[in-house]
DNA sequence: GTCTATATCGAGATAGAC
DNA sequence: GTCTATCTCGATATAGAC
């Protein structure tokens, strides 16, 4: 009965696709809720809530509170590790940690609870998250050390400790969606908008790119998209 | 009487010494705790073993976890704003602005776990600082602020936005101690040692300078202690 | 002031009807 | 697959002996 093996396996698709939704909002709507208050801080009855969902539904799809936490953390880490692309030894220094710069603030905009799930996480000893740490991050790190590294030795950019650079780039950009709270304060705004964005951005380019001994002009050099400073 | 009211009053004074130290120890061993897993994920019988007391003693003391809480963020909130003494007019821009990155980083690494109690508590919103954030930090930005658009407006340093330099100041600085985790997986160390501590305290001080248009020889310009570059 | 024993509540997790 | 009702445990907090 050809008909109804279709009909059986639409049907296998359909629920298929229906549970990956469901899968995929659960894990959507608990990163805004432990972006809140933590790991420990975030109880099922509230993340039921914020899904929309009774708790018994959760636990029928990740079983635990822990399970669905590291859910939450993988669908985060592939932004980390793909914002380094543009830094690849052809691209001029300035040119691609502009782009590396730009593509982090982004992130810390579009993304903010991504951003402080992660920050938590590292915060509190990252137990969960040992094994990227020390592995995936280390390894890609370690690879784009070696092209600033290149850049130096040719005489490209100025001489600056490359894993250092990194962790203040990492810290500069992901403040303005960990510490957002402190910024708004600060600046007496109730957002932070396009304009407080436009000026971090800003702010951060400078620093980076004349620490390194390049100018904010040379950022467009060999570039052939619009100009944007 | 007056012997026996020596003795009451020796007494007392006793008891009140005891009584602050008792209070100190508390405080003290609790910020390390929360430290590890924050406000929600510190219970009141791992806050009794951090100050090897009975859980008993500890509500004697403070009554509850979070007045607990409170005691310890009060106790770390001067540090902050007090870093910022060297920035004041009469000082050379790079001598100042090198002064306070020192005081940042030495704080980060003395006192870690002051630090990620802060970051914390920013992190997840911020509900028992809300007073601090938007009166003394607010009113002590803006007060710095001045200063640095002072220097601006003489033509000793480059225009640069005072409150996004200060966003990166802090985040830079207070990555070493939040984010330690994340760092030590990356440079293979078991701990952030002399060397780490150096080697982030040049990048930051590098990139500030730099970026306001300012040298790293400029840092001891009018200075009459040691040369520490 | 100090500590043991305990009350009370809310958490994560599950059983079982639908 | 979905949800209501419930179990069990560990949390904060306190009562009351010493």
């Amino acid at each position: 009965m050809p008909g109804k093996q279709a009909a059986a396996a639409e049907e296998t698709a359909n629920a298929g696709r229906i549970r990956r939704g469901q899968l995929l909002h659960i894990v959507e709507s608990a990163e805004r809720a432990f972006a809140e208050a933590g790991f420990a801080g975030t109880t099922m009855t509230r993340l039921a809530e914020a899904a929309g969902l009774p708790k018994a539904n959760l636990h029928y799809y990740f079983g635990t509170k822990e399970k669905l936490y590291r859910a939450v953390l993988e669908n985060i880490l592939t932004l980390w590790l793909d914002d380094m692309a543009p830094i690849v030894p052809e691209r001029a220094p300035a040119e691609a940690l502009g782009a590396y710069i730009r593509a982090k603030m982004g992130h810390s905009r579009a993304r903010p609870h991504a951003s402080k799930v992660f920050a938590s996480e590292i915060l509190h000893g990252a137990p969960h998250l040992r094994g990227f740490l020390t592995h995936e991050l280390r390894r890609r790190v370690a690879e784009k050390t070696r092209v600033i590294e290149h850049w130096i030795a040719r005489g490209r950019m100025a001489k600056v400790d490359p894993v250092h650079l990194f962790f203040a780039i990492w810290a500069m950009t992901q403040t303005y969606a960990d510490f957002d709270v402190q910024m708004r304060a600060v600046l007496g705004c109730a957002a932070l908008g396009t304009a407080e964005y436009e000026a971090g951005e800003q702010t951060v380019l400078r620093l980076v790119l004349h620490g390194c001994g390049l100018t904010t002009e040379d950022i467009n050099e060999g570039e052939q998209g619009p100009c944007r400073s």
